[in-house]
DNA sequence: AACTCAACATACTTAGTAGTATGTAGTCAA
DNA sequence: TTGACTACATACTACTAAGTATGTTGAGTT
């Protein structure tokens, strides 16, 4: 037992510590305005403690965006599995998606830039690799969506003749949240944002009675 | 007649070509990691042609994002004030939106990026005055949406409770083509898909026949 | 045919920042 | 108590890229 020294607390708070100062100094400043010192500052610390823990600011990056889609598969995942609808759980997943942009904005708002300077051209080959990685996750997760979608339209319940294109108008839609959201006082108005999103994405904005059919 | 030259063709063109160039640079390679020599050298042309006409990397950056949205208004604004029923007007707006992003892709794909740079900190003053400019032609444009929805939704042909909201789920679903479409060969593909999302953003996934009712 | 000025090209300066190399205080084991 | 190692801090390097200062060329103007 003496091999491997008993874990201890404090580094791994450390790490963690870093990685929610960097995702609020992302979401402030942006991914590329935020310097090593910028985050180094937040901790009330110096780069020294930052380059303790990652080897890079990218991976810096790599790990918010690994948080911030914890939160997502946290909050969606077990939803695509109840015993419900397609379009219930659809419905109820739009919402949660939403709740998670709004709960946990620094990580949401912090990756969106990111991703598109990565998205580029990864340079080492070390970047190539998590961005990869990265994008399996991201594509894993818009899977859920399609799996839903595709069961909904099977069963009757939804209607998505093409499936991965409505998955990215719902991500797409949600997506968009932490580029207008801020944050206030009231707590629970968030939900209603997310109730009124997800309701805008199952049903559209269209009135139900008129149009119902060609009967003149 | 001989106080102002007349005006030669010339640096008018080439203005707008730095814009153009300037613009598929961005898409490449993102804004910030866009250098002046890489806008230079896509010209065949080098840095003083560019810093010629413009002041700064943030001043060609200004000139792009017009350009994106006068693509955007010319699409969308003449459909506003067409003799038709709110919700055909605002199924032709999504259309024509969704067509104008794949059509000028690289000017909004450059966009995205670019704008969230200056969002957080505008340094000096003259960026912050060019970008209020923006930030109102934008609120301007999210404006002809929220217009119709209104107009729609008094007159019961649409149904947004939340018109503000119902305006961000659109554009913002809209507004997230750049990241994920990407061009082929074949011409109207893209007419397909801006069909389609216009329906899904006008009708929803959900399916009709169901839940029309709790008639049990 | 000298003059001017626009439209660039060339060469240089400089600030900001990622990354590195090294120093140091505290802790734990033996 | 001392060695070793972790968890940082401090000091430094190197490079990228925006911006500038200055040179050059060609087309009008008179």
């Amino acid at each position: 037992m003496n091999e491997v020294s008993a874990t201890p607390a404090a580094p791994t708070e450390s790490r963690a510590e870093i990685v929610t100062a960097a995702a609020t100094c992302f979401m402030r400043r942006g991914y590329d305005k935020t310097t090593i010192d910028d985050i180094a500052d937040a901790l009330g610390a110096t780069k020294g403690r930052v380059y303790h823990y990652f080897r890079s600011k990218s991976a810096i990056f790599f790990a918010v965006y690994r948080e911030a889609m914890r939160y997502c598969f946290e909050a969606v995942e077990p939803i695509v599995a109840m015993p419900l609808p397609a379009r219930e759980r659809l419905h109820r997943m739009c919402q949660a998606h939403a709740m998670v942009m709004m709960t946990t904005l620094s990580f949401q708002r912090g990756i969106k830039q990111g991703l598109e300077i990565y998205m580029r051209g990864p340079t080492t080959e070390a970047e190539r690799e998590s961005f990869a990685e990265l994008q399996a996750l991201r594509d894993r997760y818009e899977g859920l969506f399609r799996k839903v979608l595709a069961e909904g339209t099977a069963a009757g319940d939804l209607h998505a003749p093409d499936i991965p294109l409505a998955g990215r108008v719902i991500l797409s839609a949600l997506n968009g949240l932490p580029d207008w959201y801020r944050p206030r006082g009231d707590g629970d108005r968030i939900e209603a944002i997310a109730a009124d999103m997800a309701a805008i994405l199952m049903s559209g904005v269209a009135a139900r009675d008129t149009g119902t059919g060609p009967q003149a």
